[in-house]
DNA sequence: CGCCAAACGGGACTCCTGTTCCATTAGCGC
DNA sequence: GCGCTAATGGAACAGGAGTCCCGTTTGGCG
């Protein structure tokens, strides 16, 4: 992409540039809460900045364009994560913080439309990707620590037990199109520590690798998904 | 929609209206395919189909109504699910059914499409939920029997299980833009296990309900989001 | 303070999507 | 078979998104 080295190496970031910028990305938002993704029109995003069609066009190219730079904003900007020494009160507190993200009005229509605009450009998906390895990298230390005082089992996949706390809120939110508000969020935290409290996120062991754990842990493997039955898994 | 009430009760369903829909719909299929939903053209789709541009604009209004219809073709499909008489092989089965459709070359296309013209427009939205409502109801029974048979905890929801094992695949599949295999599938499968049986699926007792069988259940409960910042999270 | 390249702005132009009009075809009931 | 009408098909038309061209502004730098 061509925009890409404009928007990353801008070679002259001085004043005005950086001025259009901010106020297109500002017009951005706006227009995605009043007309949404779909509705987001070029030109109405260069009115609303007071900047011409064509600079919208030359430096974001698309819609998708705008909205990933968005995002890639968002995702700079750090965001605070519990760390209260409970793993059921950190869980929940990321679960509240997803929860506030998708819920609020103009946050919330950005995340819609970052998403609207991943499922068909790949330079949104990457905006996404990047984002929320982010986000999950920063929660998974507290599920970290949860390990290390040995509330989870040791090996607990710390990265996919946030994930799973927010895997049911996106679930919700894109495919089912339920409501999601804060019983939805506690709900999904309690699963997944009752998931990794049963040792469900202990990585299976990598071909021979440390298998001492294991008999600690509540022993949880991944087998042939076809037969029925081996019974023995799961069991604590 | 005017579309809708010719798609539900067309005044002459036989012959020619079934052929045009059925080629238009396969026409679909193969666009989806080949160019994703948002390279979905009417004009490319009526002339795969080898039939007029106004009798596809005239029936389905937009790419999103094609594929809304496509969907719902889909969902009066009845899909085969298992009911093995063990709750681990049935979510396993599950899983690995969910998995099936998202992997699957044709399939896949046409859920990607669907999921990304529900981001914006509410008719294909609404497809999508009465599939998945269809078949969430579908496998919650195997879930059902499987309280019945003391496997899970009592108070059980269902639903909400079957949910709990798809959504971490759709998280992937769409934020996270993760590939989904076997294996990914499975561990989703045995997490919602877990998180089932430790009771993180009993419905909270409604007003003054049976709280008996709670003490049975690794004692968790929806309380109150207790700790930390729920506030201005997300934020800077 | 003044040069110069980078960035911006406006307007004309193109192409493509979606609509409208009307002629034609083909189910369906008799 | 036969007519009636729903449904289709083709072609012309309109509107809007995106591109191009070129003149204007701006900020870095000597």
């Amino acid at each position: 992409m061509e925009q890409e080295s404009r928007l990353a190496g801008m070679q002259r970031p001085g004043g005005r540039t950086a001025r259009v910028r901010e106020a297109v990305l500002a017009a951005t938002q706006d227009e995605l809460v009043e007309r949404g993704f779909h509705g987001l029109a070029m030109d109405q995003v260069a009115a609303r900045a007071g900047v011409g069609k064509t600079t919208v066009y030359r430096r974001w190219g698309s819609p998708a364009g705008l909205v990933a730079d968005l995002m890639t904003e968002l995702a700079e900007q750090s965001s605070p994560h519990a760390d209260t020494g409970s793993a059921e009160a950190d869980l929940r507190a990321n679960a509240a913080s997803v929860l506030g993200a998708v819920t609020d009005r103009r946050l919330g229509a950005t995340f819609q439309a970052v998403i609207a605009a991943a499922t068909c450009e790949e330079e949104a998906a990457a905006a996404l990707r990047a984002f929320y390895g982010r986000r999950v990298a920063e929660w998974a230390r507290s599920v970290e620590r949860a390990v290390e005082r040995g509330e989870l089992p040791e090996g607990t996949d710390a990265a996919e037990v946030v994930r799973a706390v927010s895997a049911p809120l996106y679930y919700r939110l894109l495919v089912t199109k339920e409501p999601v508000d804060e019983d939805v969020a506690a709900r999904s935290a309690l699963q997944a520590l009752a998931a990794a409290r049963a040792g469900a996120f202990v990585r299976p062991a990598p071909a021979v690798a440390s298998s001492a754990e294991r008999g600690r842990s509540t022993s949880v493997r991944v087998q042939n998904v076809t037969t029925a039955d081996q019974g023995s898994e799961m069991r604590g």
